[in-house]
DNA sequence: ATTGAAAATGAAAGTCGTTTTCAATTGGCG
DNA sequence: CGCCAATTGAAAACGACTTTCATTTTCAAT
């Protein structure tokens, strides 16, 4: 790790070494929030811009990426050899990954009809997993009752 | 589609059609801004939350979504009868749409398998279109070089 | 070991899209 | 028509993200 950061020009610092062993310790998925707790744990000096920043170069050396669901917060998740995409259940905000292998040729292939050169993808579902599925599910307006859920 | 609103419960004001008008005048993929823009040349006294407002309630109504891609900047895409994604080209911006009718069966299958009930999806693809392919290839440091554009 | 240039850090402030507040206005059923 | 709730517009609040800047630290070359 430190020979990666060396070789691309980065130097090693103490909290760029434990902010990346946080990141690589917590799952899927982390918030920079989350990342920022868990390295707040361990060296509670370790300011906040300086856990974005070391996130960012996480991406910039292609070890994790971005994943933007539409909540706003961005989710950075460690690059996996397999292509996967993610189930996003609207009431739990859990993130669950499935495979895509068997959809990204297609996919690829629809691209290079147009001309177009792919070097990333972003797959999501939305719905309710099934610990949510008989909760509540908000903005149904669209399918059929309204006057609700607008100014509760 | 005033009786649309008017059977869910909301009112009919001019600035609201005139908001209505514009969203499906304008292009697919509009920003809140693009709109306001539009709607502001008709009728300059239309204030930017009144817009943004209606924005959401033509999302509530199902007549369109957000489009989220990494950028901060959400856009709405008026809801389509066929299933599609996007082409997402880094350089320009531009948003190409795709049929992913072939890959829906498949994505579904996969939801299903883990007890997932989809209700929506989101598929992009991300790269570069035909014109930008010669073009600067950002973020690139995952993959050679690095050392730059770090702080240009 | 020492040094000095470049990089990294941390606190704080800035940016910017989004969302809420609130007083004033307006639509539409009765 | 008249009321009441919905709607509006200006402005402020919000919050995630990003930048600034003075200080500290790393590390390659002494």
């Amino acid at each position: 790790m430190k020979e990666l950061l060396r070789t691309k020009g980065f130097k090693t610092t103490p909290q760029r070494e434990l902010i990346f062993d946080c990141f690589f310790s917590l799952g899927k998925h982390v918030t920079v929030d989350e990342l920022y707790q868990k390295v707040r744990e361990l060296d509670p000096s370790v300011g906040h811009s300086t856990v974005w920043r070391n996130l960012k170069l996480i991406c910039q050396l292609g070890l994790a990426e971005e994943v933007n669901i539409g909540d706003g917060i961005t989710r950075y998740d460690r690059t996996t050899p397999k292509p996967h995409g993610h189930f996003f259940c609207r009431s739990c905000k859990k993130l669950l990954e499935f495979d895509v292998g068997s959809v990204m040729g297609a996919l690829v292939e629809a691209a290079h009809e147009v001309k177009f050169e792919p070097d990333g993808y972003k797959i999501e579902i939305q719905g309710y997993c099934s610990d949510c599925r008989q909760a509540s599910r908000p903005n149904d307006a669209a399918t059929g009752s309204a006057n609700d859920e607008r100014k509760a």
